[in-house]
DNA sequence: GCGAACGTTCAGAAATTTCTGAAGGCTGGG
DNA sequence: CCCAGCCTTCAGAAATTTCTGAACGTTCGC
């Protein structure tokens, strides 16, 4: 509820923040800018203005932003240039594709599972392996749900 | 099902596609080092010889997956090293801890909503950290979920 | 106590990731 | 058709991460 320059802080900080848990620094400045933004939608050269990172940075970081499904493209009409903004279920798709990753080490456990004998090694294989899949079948009703109590919540 | 030369091939297979998910590689590899053992117990030596890595990383290595809580520290009495093996719950623990960074996201967000004035980018904020509270409060629930039901199919 | 076997720490080297800046490709207006 | 504006690509530079090897503690057997 404060000035600008406290907002950029701010912005500044959780996208600090997000990259200690794993996300790459240009792309978490991207994604913080247009959290943090009343615009109704923001293109490349507003994001290399705002953060002070080069056009090339930024082109790179809005790819991957939008591969993680998290902005989108918006067509405006007389412009030129790309415009892009926030997509509205952005946190529960990236939820749900944070576990992408999560069928690839399936695999590569699967195959484990097969490469041993019998023993201990292979019960731990197993084990892992069914954790996995576990989740795998469990996340999308965990986000579901929270997108379902939202909507009662707000109708 | 094969030779010994396959199991480290297919470890260390595992192991790298863990890295694309986002961990170390050393501890990556230190990690499928204990999941495709029989042995009962490891030491730095043992990995040390088994990965071909220095002395000096193994210790790092040990010292990171040991943190993530995945390994721990075995009593062997008349030896002198450190024996280690992987906990009984090792995966749960770790999918637990993956969202301790949450905290941090939360703490941030909530800056970012008290930061900014009422219009879009609030209500974004709003959402976002919504979202991260109820992945708080619903994750260990999940995990307890699946060890019941691990505990029923195997009394 | 002394010596040997292990493990840890740390400075520096190597490898990898990340950013920049310049060159080039599209697109729409004139 | 040409020009201007905008974005993307890419080679190289900068920064960061990761590994090694040597020096230093520790612990146990003797």
């Amino acid at each position: 509820m404060t000035g600008e320059t406290d907002r950029r802080q701010v912005a500044e900080h959780l996208a600090l923040t997000l990259v200690g848990a794993g996300m790459q620094r240009m792309a978490a400045r991207v994604l913080a800018a247009f959290l943090f933004t009343d615009e109704d939608s923001l293109t490349a050269g507003d994001l290399s203005e705002e953060l002070g990172a080069s056009a090339g940075s930024v082109s790179g970081a809005v790819k991957m932003v939008m591969q993680m499904g998290l902005i989108e493209r918006v067509p405006v009409q007389g412009s030129r240039r790309e415009h892009y903004r926030m997509r509205d279920r952005a946190w529960t798709t990236l939820y749900g594709r944070q576990h992408a990753p999560i069928d690839d080490i399936l695999d590569a456990v699967a195959r484990g599972v097969e490469s041993v004998e019998p023993g201990p090694a292979r019960e731990r294989l197993v084990y892992m392996r069914d954790f996995y899949e576990f989740l795998l079948s469990e996340v999308p009703a965990l986000v579901e749900r929270f997108e379902q109590r939202r909507s009662e919540s707000r109708p």
